[in-house]
DNA sequence: CATGAATGAGCGTTCATTCAT
DNA sequence: AATGAATGAACGCTCATTCAT
């Protein structure tokens, strides 16, 4: 009897069970550190929402701590899997697709980001190891993107660091919404026109005659 | 002797020494809140901040929960004053005085705020009551603004809704980073240097020549 | 009303009553300690023994670990301040006070000192700071002493280091009994006794004919 | 194929195998009972010193207590065995031969006795059946011994009891130091001197000319 | 026979809140 | 009004033991 699988080679039906568990019960606690904070969510309540002893959650991880670090660092990897493409953008789809996937990553495992968030906002440690490293990685890619065009005159010469974190908070700004819960996740349809609004918004602004001070 | 101060009309000294006391307690609990969470603020901590004892809190407020409900009362006090004037809005300098004052706002009580929106970040009543409400007037007044304008012809022909949610999206993202003290507060000049850049991106973006992609 | 107590001048009731308290924690504890072991005794144990809240044990020591070298810390000092006159010893009658006092002093809290052993033999921390370093004073001492009646032609020429060893074995293991309960604690005659007993084992053994060898 | 050996006739290979485990089960517990005491060892340590699961512990010991009780049987079984011998003792030589046997007895598995000590001294069952048992055996020996060579004139005229229990004490209060580890065991020889040594202070005393006060 | 996985019971400790002073 | 002391409830976590494989 076959005791790989084609999937997971190398791994035995019992890794994976285990494997299987450890997922279960990151999705879980993911999900009730998203919907309550890490500090008002109990291992008592995992355990319930795993539907498994308490004690058995030590089996799987060291404490309720690295529970929440597990998730991080799963979050993360898949992130960076992402990032890792930023370099080979060129043209306007190519950005439109960047965007839209990383929204896409962000929300597909909602309980995941939002969790991490809201870790972050209150943990100096987990905003820089997180999502700091990862914002710099964005906002210099961006910085050195905007200056590069303003060079070739298709930008007009704006203040390339203080324009990328703007794109950047417009971002997040657009995803905090859906991860909190107040709106619904985008279907592919749409969260591909949000990505373009964003990459249109930083190309081509709102305004019909850009330059003249239409807001009077 | 004069019981009543001209401040505050109607109000014995004891009064007043009591609304002292319970502006310190809030004081001291909002930074404990922002830094570290409302579920992880011990009452002990709070008490400790300002020099009392613990069960000197229950003298001034109900439980740990009223503590935090106050300050976002108090806070939510405060930008109502501001949003009131959103209608009175008319030329340019009026919208970045208006982004300015509310950004003033929100960052003269940082603790505050980063109180409340990390608080809100997990539940549910506090984001309906403190934060959906104000952001709605926001973005119904956006909304319609967006929609006259184009209408008039200066804007191009956007979904007024979802630019209206880019635009205070990128708003909050642009104070996030303050908030969280991941950026220095700007002094006066760099807020409304950020007013006008949030108030330019929106009505210029930062194109060149809109309507060419010139992402390519 | 007079605040201060003649006993204790310069504490008022409050601090009284809180050693007090501590005492009696001490107290409960030690006899705990002393019937079941340290890791045996439970905080819940203590807290009925002396009919507190669990969870008031923790205003008077940070934790069980506390308590227990609390204990410690108390019974060592009464032992240091009886060791500190054993340079002033001379005569018989002063080696017989000395033992008889130490007796008492060990035996007046029975508990602590069976608490102390206990623990003494399975943590070495507690061996050497509670117990080695008492009992090194005691074996330096006598070797000393053994010494110089040797040279004064007084003892037959024994070896010092290994009968002040035997000396202090014998001390110890006739108190362990009483310790162990397994005999009552000696009234002040039999304590006299047996101090004397100990003290003339020493230094006239029990044979008539020493030097013979009596046993065959 | 024999299936039994010689040395165990009646016993199967497997029956020996098992027996060497429960051996091995054992003295990895009476290692870590004597280091860290019985409570504060678990199944897990005694499973990991073993190099076996825990779970697997339980098919050859009912539980974690005994586990200890069998230390505790197989150590008295030896014990037993050299107290038999104690009525044919007579000369000098033979007691010293005694004494040394005990003493190599309790030596030769410390960490067996050491536990037993630790145990006993909590422990009122394991005192009694263990300890107590054994040491009346000596107790009463020793007290009919000195009784008669009192009525032969070849002591002086002492308390038996008490001089019986002094002299235990003796014996134990010189095995506790290389019990607790604080002194290494001693080389057959020194443990030969050892034993001389005691059994010539009870005989003997260490001071030249009995009777007379020398402590003066 | 050996074991990894599971778990109920219980551990030491914390905390928001109450209460007597 | 202010507070030290007290505490029930709950927390994160450990452990001896059971059980399916």
């Amino acid at each position: 009897m076959a005791e790989n699988s084609i999937d997971h080679p190398g791994t035995t039906r019992r890794d994976r069970r285990i494997l299987r568990q450890r997922q279960d019960i990151m999705d879980a606690a993911a999900s009730l550190f998203a919907a309550n904070g890490y500090a008002a969510t109990t291992t008592k309540d995992i355990a319930a929402a795993v539907d498994i002893g308490e004690s058995t959650l030590y089996g799987y991880f060291p404490g309720k701590q690295e529970i929440l670090m597990a998730i991080f660092g799963e979050q993360s990897k898949q992130v960076d899997a992402i990032l890792a493409s930023i370099s080979s953008l060129d043209d306007y789809q190519s950005y439109v697709s960047f965007v839209d996937l990383l929204m896409e990553t962000l929300l597909s495992k909602v309980d995941y980001t939002r969790a991490l968030i809201g870790e972050a906002w209150i943990n100096d440690r987990v905003l820089n190891e997180y999502v700091m490293t990862r914002a710099r990685i964005l906002t210099q890619y961006l910085e050195a993107f905007i200056a590069s065009r303003i060079e070739n005159g298709d930008f007009r010469p704006v203040e390339p660091r203080l324009t990328a974190r703007i794109i950047i908070a417009t971002f997040i700004g657009a995803l905090l919404p859906v991860l909190r819960g107040v709106q619904p996740p985008p279907d592919p349809l749409q969260r591909k026109a949000l990505a373009e609004a964003v990459v249109k918004m930083i190309s081509d602004g709102i305004a019909v005659h850009p330059g003249r001070q239409d807001l009077t």
